[in-house]
DNA sequence: TTATTTTGTTTGACTTGTCTAACATTTATA
DNA sequence: TATAAATGTTAGACAAGTCAAACAAAATAA
């Protein structure tokens, strides 16, 4: 069992290690990330490194290892579901959820935390368009963006949905969207940030940015 | 700010000065609830004695200030809030919360129990008939019987109802039961635990053991 | 009232996680 | 490529919380 403290580093190792290919990670990146002092980290690599955890050689960059990933997907999970729970079931708006979420990714309880996912009704992928990690710390690594970010004349396939109520699923039913579909932006009306879309037989459809916010699209 | 390890010591000091009517607990009590070694806790009982917390003078009983008896009644609320929340809103049963609270209740984020405590209706006594602290750390110290706790012929105050579902108060309206009414408890039937009772011109109601469950009593 | 048991304290050691100061290596730059 | 800057490591210190061993006081029993 890893310590809260522990948790945080392989937290921070996995975020930095996700923004370049090799997963790669400097000693310095992570210090500053964590507030924490460069010999405090390079000593608890070692440790880590004795864990399995992380693979570590001096003045070489920093790399987890699978198991390391794992665990480090494990955390990321309980903390985007907490965050989900609190939003969607406490009412927190999504400025005040990160804090406490930071905490209780931490609680010691499987129980808890598989309680949370099926109250949510086991999402994939969080409202920001981030995935979820599964039971097993694997995830999905595709980083979707909401088609309400993306721009005048930019091709985007839909790939997923966020807050699937049955409404909004009515909704996409009648205006025939669907997983999948491929379509252009013709325009984005910069009073409400509406958008007027192209696809299949449909040339001109227009879609609020509460419909927009909540697809999420991979650019073509 | 309390570390997680001070307010374990404050909390079970508060449970143990509460078994005796002077508040006095003697540090191998504490030391025996805590699982921690006698020398750990007197330099812990040091500690919190500067922090103005305990009461602490060598070879004497331990005692809480008023200032540590607010701070533990504080852990208290949050533990108890935890436990209600985690079976009232997440559906766990009574014997699977304890653990979790006692994880949760150190999480540092008023707003967080203050959500809630709203989101459970202010409640101020717990499903085991405990009073919950107040905001201001104040709690009622009547400790409540539930009524289907109590035997033949006691006779029995009715102090506070838990759950208060509209069905259950109107319920309790047709049966003309309300709060400081004083009934007899003519039997109780072995099979289904359900009661018979007397009061005022209610000769012999009976009583089910899922009301008897909820309602909360002093006995005369 | 003395002896024994129980309770409480002191001392010194250990672990985890942190820091600063000094030193070493790598990378960038002049 | 020599030097300066940035990055990383080693060494030693410290705080929090824990323990075991030895000692001290209080309570209980003989």
């Amino acid at each position: 069992m890893n310590s809260f403290v522990e948790e945080n580093y392989l937290k921070a190792l996995f975020y930095l290690s996700n923004k370049n290919v090799d997963g790669e990670v400097n000693v310095n990146d992570l210090s500053k990330r964590l507030n924490i002092k460069m010999p405090t980290v390079t000593s608890m690599m070692k440790k880590l490194a004795t864990k399995n955890l992380v693979h570590y050689e001096s003045y070489k960059p920093l790399k987890l290892t699978e198991s390391g990933k794992k665990e480090a997907a494990l955390i990321i999970r309980k903390h985007r579901l907490t965050e989900m729970y609190l939003v969607e079931k406490m009412g927190f708006g999504w400025d005040e959820v990160h804090n406490i979420a930071e905490q209780i990714e931490h609680i010691k309880s499987p129980d808890f935390f598989a309680k949370m996912d099926e109250l949510l009704g086991y999402p994939k992928i969080d409202p920001h368009g981030s995935p979820i990690p599964d039971k097993d710390g694997k995830m999905v690594w595709v980083k979707y963006t909401k088609l309400s970010e993306c721009k005048q004349n930019d091709s985007v396939k839909i790939a997923a949905v966020i807050n699937a109520s049955d409404d909004f699923l009515k909704f996409l039913n009648r205006k025939e969207i669907h997983l999948g579909l491929t379509m252009e932006i013709e325009s984005v009306e910069p009073f409400d940030q509406s958008m007027v879309v192209r696809y299949n037989e449909h040339s001109s459809e227009t879609l609020s940015n509460t419909v927009c916010e909540r697809l999420l699209v991979e650019k073509a």
